[in-house]
This record gives C-alpha cells, structure tokens and sequence, in this order.
DNA sequence: CCATTTCATTGGTCCGACCACAATACTTTA
DNA sequence: TAAAGTATTGTGGTCGGACCAATGAAATGG
C-alpha cells in the first residue's frame, strides 16, 4: 500500500479557515461579533491558545479585528486594499523587485485606469482630484519637496479612485509607497520639471473631466513615461556625481 | 492634560515586526534558519506562546515556513506571489468585488502586458506560451471544456510571465483564479468563440515573437475586449440566477 | 443628577506540562 | 558486516490554568 506525503492540517488553520469561510460566504456579516476566546474554545473543544493563533491568522488577512475590555472581542471587519497593500509591499522588498519594474507596473495599469476614470467618474470623484491638483501647485510655488511628492502621489491615486475599479484602486494604492519611497531620492525635481507634471496633471484632468477616456489613456501614459525618463536621467546623473546616492533602493517604509 | 489614543503594540506584533524587518533588509537571509521557539522566547524575554503568535504573523505573510519534528524550526523563505494572490482572493471575495471589475481589471494590465512581453520576451517565455496555445488548441478540438478553461487561462499567465515584470506577474496571476471560476459558469464556449479565440491568440504570440509591442498590445486589447463582449451576451441570461455578479455598486471607502 | 468608585468581562501574557513528529543514535539480526 | 528494527532526542503542536490589563457597566456617594 503506498501513501502520499499526507499533510496534517494544524488546528489553529482548520479552524481559521472554517471561519475565513463562514465569514466570505456572507454568514458571519459585516460587525458581527465573534463568540469569546474561551467561548470559541468551549465550542470547537480546542484550547484558547490555539483559537487565538487561529484569531490571529484571520487578523493578519484583514478579516477580523480585536477589540481589548469589557464588550470587547472579535468582530468580522470588510477587508479593505490594505491587505493587499501590506503583501505587495512585502513582495517588492522580499523578492528585491527592481524598482524600473515597479515604475514599469505602474505605466502599464495607471493609463488604463486613467480610461476607466474619464468613463465611471463621479463629480465628487472629479472634485476629489482637482483637490490634488491644488495641493500640488501649492507645494509646488512653496518649493516644499515632500509635499509635493505626496500630493503627485494622491492625484495619481485620486485618478485611479475614480475609475471606479476596485482591482485597480488596490494595486495602484499597493505599488504607491514605493514610488514615493523612490521619488523622495531623486526629490531634486527643477521647478521646470515640476511646471510640466502640473500641465501634464491638467491635460489629463481636461479628458477624464470630458469624458474622453481615449485621451485621458493617452495623456497618462505620456505623462508616465515622462516620469520614468525623468528619473532614469536624473538617476543616471546622480549615480555618475555620487556614487552614495545611486544605491539602488531604499527602503524602510514601515 | 491631553493625550491622544495611545496604541499600545502587542508583544507579539512588535517580535514579528523586528523578525520581518530583519528579513526584509537581508539580515536573515533567505534559508536562515531561526532560533528555536523556545530559544526566541528566552532572547525576547517572551513566553513561547507569545513567540508562537508572532511566527503564524510572519508565516501568514509568506516571510518564514516552519517545518515540524527533530531539527525541525522556521526558515526565512522568499516571499512569493502566493500571498498576494491569497490577499486579493480575500479582497475579491470579502468586498464582493462585481465580476465585470475583475474583468476591467484584467482588460487593463494585460494588454500591456503584451507589450514588456513582446519587448522582454526571452525563447523560453515564448516556448512556454506556445506550449498553453497547443494545450488550448487540443483541449478545443477535443471538446473538453474544462481543459480547454485552464489552458486558456495558463495562456494568458504565460503571456504575462514573458514580460519579466514580477509586479504584473503577480496581479494576473493573483485575479486569474477568479476569472477561472466564473469562466466555469458560462462554460458554453461554443465551437467558433473557441475558434476565434484561438486566432486572437496566434496573432498576439506573432506579435510577441517578432517583438513588435504595439502590435501585441492593440491585439491582446482587442481579444479581450472580444471576450468581455462575450461574456456579457452570454451573462446575460445567467446574471440574474448568480448574485456574485449582479451585485450592485458598492462605494463606501473604509 | 452627576461624579466617583467598584467590579465584572474580555483580550494579553505567562508558565509548565505533555503529545506528535522526524532525524539521529543505537541495537539487533540475517 | 550490513541491513533492519528500535530507542533516544530535539523540535513544533496542543493543552490547561493562572494572572495581568484594559474597558465599560454597575454600584456608590455627594
């Protein structure tokens, strides 16, 4: 008689993934609270220990959270992007993504969105994004670097929000402190670099405000590749004066 | 005298944050075997249970395995695409994320997708997409359906992998499994879309192996949109039995 | 009626024990 | 001597119970 390698599941996993379940398919709903630590023991005859691993999986997926106190406990929560956010970001630093990959990511799924957005937007969609847009010429005249960056950053993400596309608004949200972890590096930006992301920002904002999604996806993509040109030149020239500066990442976000 | 909410980090969540920071920066190189956990609780000054919490965190993220028995332990493992395919599956589920998102999200990376892969393409990504197209081409004349699903789908993970971005690699292949399941559903795929996909297929894998970008992105763009449409006619007289995809829009940001 | 104190509930942490598994060391046997 | 079987040992997996800490509700007092 021959077996295969059987894979003993662990407690804490079994009953993690019963509820990972109960919980997808809508029968633990949203704000539902979860029975006691010592309760869920009780009932799945498992010790507290090991509930709590379980708990703690589910936390980690972004599933449930734990309140401390009296009337306190695990409540089923809505995943949000962040999840998603915390795994990419892993990704990139773990498997040491090279950062033109990241950019390259980026230019692929930002135009697209930028269709999307001219299509599905809302006012208050458009709204959102002009806010952006003022935050950054602000930065811009008040030669204030960080702010700057991370109001390009929200307008692109603003841009991505409004297509509306759930999938989307994740990933870009996912990939964003990266390039704004790389941005703040080559944060040297001339004011005339600066002057041109704000015509660009303003064309693309012309087409999603009008609806035409065959600009909006044209004028991002240039936009974009402008970026990456950008900072390819920059980087190259920063690697050629200070050999300090071209490391080829930062990171310690988190 | 005010103090605003002050957080009080878990023991175990700040033990997973130094053992994941010092993953990340390379500190514990990929196959460093940890201390055990009784030897981390001794150097934390934590008791094992606590120690044990905060390794599930960092095996929940990918970061670490952890093997059972005699010179058993966990080792620092690179993270993989696994996690974030395990996130956005959550993400897709947990949020109701409507179908025709998936298939928007899709429509937008992998066309240009196409297009890195026409330019990065090396002989083997080629070989390995053609090898999907004469499962999928074999699986059609046979009329098995559900092959002819997953070498459809391997396809096109295949199409992506050829661009040698890890980040598209990782989207596709992490809302591929979704598309696959609602695939299953309109499973009709009658004889002449099968045929027609099929072609579609053949002219973006020309477009790829002459390295012609723009050709194998406007042809990948066009085929899906071909499929969408599809599935949309098709959709239609099922849209009402599946609640999954008749969802209606849901905004609320967390 | 409001401020204060007390107290019950619940997660957070710890301790110590035992079990289950897997690699190693040892013993037996052909 | 070598192969097979057996015991040992180091490791994670699980358990039970205990106490601490935070929180909100109830009891108390002015």
């Amino acid at each position: 008689m021959v077996l295969t390698q059987l894979n003993v599941p662990k407690a804490a996993d079994v009953l993690a993934a019963v509820l990972r379940e109960k919980i997808l398919n809508g029968e633990l709903a949203e704000g539902t609270g979860l029975p006691t630590e010592r309760g869920l023991g009780e009932q799945s005859g498992l010790s507290r220990a090991t509930v709590r691993e379980a708990l703690r999986i589910l936390e980690g997926q972004g599933l449930i959270a734990t309140r401390l106190g009296r009337n306190g406990g695990s409540a089923v929560v809505r995943p949000s992007t962040a999840a998603i956010e915390r795994s990419v970001d892993i990704f990139i630093r773990g498997q040491r993504i090279r950062f033109e990959a990241v950019l390259e990511a980026r230019a692929a799924i930002e135009p697209p969105s930028a269709r999307y957005a001219a299509l599905h937007r809302s006012d208050t969609d458009l709204q959102d994004i002009e806010r952006c847009q003022t935050a950054l010429e602000q930065a811009s005249r008040d030669g204030d670097i960080p702010a700057y960056v991370k109001a390009n950053l929200d307008w692109h993400v603003a841009v991505v929000r409004a297509s509306r596309n759930e999938l989307l608004i994740a990933f870009v949200s996912a990939i964003s402190p990266s390039v704004h972890a790389a941005s703040d590096l080559d944060g040297l930006s001339p004011v005339n670099v600066r002057d041109e992301v704000i015509r660009a920002h303003r064309r693309v904002m012309v087409a999603i405000r009008d609806g035409d999604g065959e600009a909006a996806a044209r004028r991002m993509a240039r936009h974009i590749d402008a970026y990456v040109a950008d900072v390819r030149n920059q980087g190259d020239a920063a690697a050629q004066a200070n050999t300090a500066a071209s490391q080829p990442f930062r990171k310690d976000r988190q």
